[in-house]
DNA sequence: TATCCAAATTGGATCGTTCAAGACGGCGAG
DNA sequence: CTCGCCGTCTTGAACGATCCAATTTGGATA
């Protein structure tokens, strides 16, 4: 069994103090050239690595991210968090940064959550998913003065807070122009009720751009909430009432459930979903992406820019999603 | 701002020495519950957490758990990771252990990983998800003497560590017998190349149900990689070949594209899969489910088993799958 | 050669916890 | 009455890193 390897190992191999070591890793530009290099060699030779628990115990400091993991809901967009995960602890990786899981079951819990997980485990800081309007959590965070990116806009106050988002209206904008150069001119949108800020950004990119191409929109648009099932129904009654040719949906759920009405009564009718899910890949969905690695990267750095002392800003990052084009659209 | 409430903190609201409030915490039986409950009072008022980082340095174990997660690879299959992985959290939250995040190119590199992780951060045990013939990662840890599980069998060596897994062939069997007890005789399987022991064992439900019922398998049997445009292939090539009157497939993949193979010359055609994944639930594909949570609690018993040292044993636990009927079977 | 300044290096203290060893009072046995 | 033991609790040291203040070194200057 190799013997443990400390700070003092290598110092006595380099022959130098523990605090020259130190230096070497926390402030090499205070150390000789000549003297650094022969400790970066001890490190290497010994396999030396730092301890994170004495240097945390000192600093206060973890290197640690915190990410809740959410229940698979309705199982189509468990996907969506799975990519971002990956590329989270992927960026994280590079920028020195470890991540770690956490499940609540509720909001009033999740902060407790934090509160345990602040206390005993000293965490640098936290990646919330999907906020609401006024989302307690993000208040509790920001009270105590502990550094956080939320994916997903804080829709009542965009400055509250640093936050990286993919731009809804954008995405469901795009999807709409593709439709209308296709040649359709009914083209109808599924979407989630009023009042969540998601639904209502993919809705609004999707009524702006039939506006400005001289179509009205009136007619084309219901409401309804998330599921395969749900989207079938409300498919089926835009089918019947408005006759269009083209649906937009606000997710891939909607976009199958309408997939699977438009079967029944018009094949022909064009599909478009959101979020470009495997299930959307798997039945030849044509769909918006977002580009959730790129979003998980922007994460990290707004997080490190804090946590590194660079600056104190609430940073915005608004990324672009593509259309992936399949064949029901 | 509060001050930090430490152990000494406690000791002095309570009148007792830092160690007595550390046995509480550790080894409450020895000290007398008149002093107990005095110390518990402080610790509940104060507010009290043990610092991790302070405990890990003079224990040196983190209560943190290490889990790989994978790039999505065909998109489908990212699903059963995110749902073991939100299980897995749970549990070893519910046992007093955190989840950490990991990821790796390859098996070299996760090698690295390993060495880092254990080096920096202490890490108690690892959770290895998928395991080939001789995997070069078990055989590390083992050597290294750390604790870890694996969701998946040895298929080599059946004692060689801990592990949980899914009992395949039982899934794929009791497939086949919903189908024989449907009438159907001519049943393919379309199934991955011999080899890989997960594939191989699914397959063999298949095969001895249906030599128990005394249908003879020959010809029905077709082997094809994983994904859905395979999926297709195959399926098509069986159905123009065997004319089978149902198809059992290894993967929700293949079953898609035998759905879509089925759709174009024999839609009477029964399809069923296996994993249960969105995607089969999205399209109403009947499926063989995986207990993920189950399997998840499963691989935290095992590990806190041996991290807690009540026992060095390398246990094994396999898991019934359960059918899902849906609209294809 | 002596002096001085800044850069480079050193030793000791410290973070919060647990381990090892010892102190204290009371009790039963010799 | 003394001794040893047990249960209970306390004290000092240690884990491995960083911070701080003090000290040495090297080179430039007088």
């Amino acid at each position: 069994m190799a013997e443990k390897v400390t700070i003092a190992t290598v110092a006595q191999r380099a022959r130098v103090s523990r605090q020259t070591v130190s230096n070497v890793l926390n402030a090499p530009h205070i150390v000789r050239e000549e003297t650094r290099l022969r400790v970066q060699e001890a490190i290497a030779a010994l396999g030396y690595r730092a301890n994170q628990a004495a240097r945390q115990m000192r600093t206060g400091r973890s290197r640690l991210i915190a990410v809740r993991i959410e229940p698979t809901r309705d199982g189509i967009n468990g996907s969506v968090l799975d990519r971002f995960l990956h590329g989270l602890t992927e960026t994280a990786e590079a920028a020195g940064y470890r991540v770690m899981l956490y499940t609540a079951h509720d909001t009033e819990r999740e902060i407790a959550t934090y509160d345990d997980l602040l206390g005993s485990y000293d965490l640098d800081a936290f990646v919330l998913t999907g906020t609401d309007h006024g989302d307690p959590r993000t208040a509790w965070l920001a009270r105590r003065g502990v550094p956080f990116v939320t994916f997903g806009r804080p829709w009542d106050a965009p400055d509250a807070h640093p936050w990286v988002d993919v731009d809804g209206a954008a995405g469901t904008a795009e999807a709409t122009t593709h439709l209308l150069t296709a040649g359709h001119r009914r083209i109808g949108f599924l979407g989630w009720p009023a009042g969540s800020g998601v639904g209502d950004d993919r809705r609004s990119g999707w009524h702006r751009t039939l506006v400005a191409a001289g179509v009205d929109p009136v007619g084309l648009d219901r409401e309804t909430v998330d599921g395969i099932a749900e989207g079938e129904r409300a498919a089926g009654g835009l089918l019947a009432e408005a006759a269009p040719t083209a649906l937009l949906c606000a997710s891939d759920s909607l976009a199958l459930g309408a997939l699977q009405a438009a079967r029944a009564t018009a094949p022909e009718v064009a599909v478009i979903g959101f979020d470009d899910t495997p299930v959307a890949a798997a039945v030849g969905l044509t769909s918006v992406s977002q580009p959730l690695g790129e979003a998980a990267a922007r994460c990290v750095d707004l997080l490190t820019a804090v946590l590194d002392g660079r600056h104190h800003t609430t940073g915005h990052v608004l990324l672009q999603p593509a259309l992936v084009r399949r064949h029901t659209a």
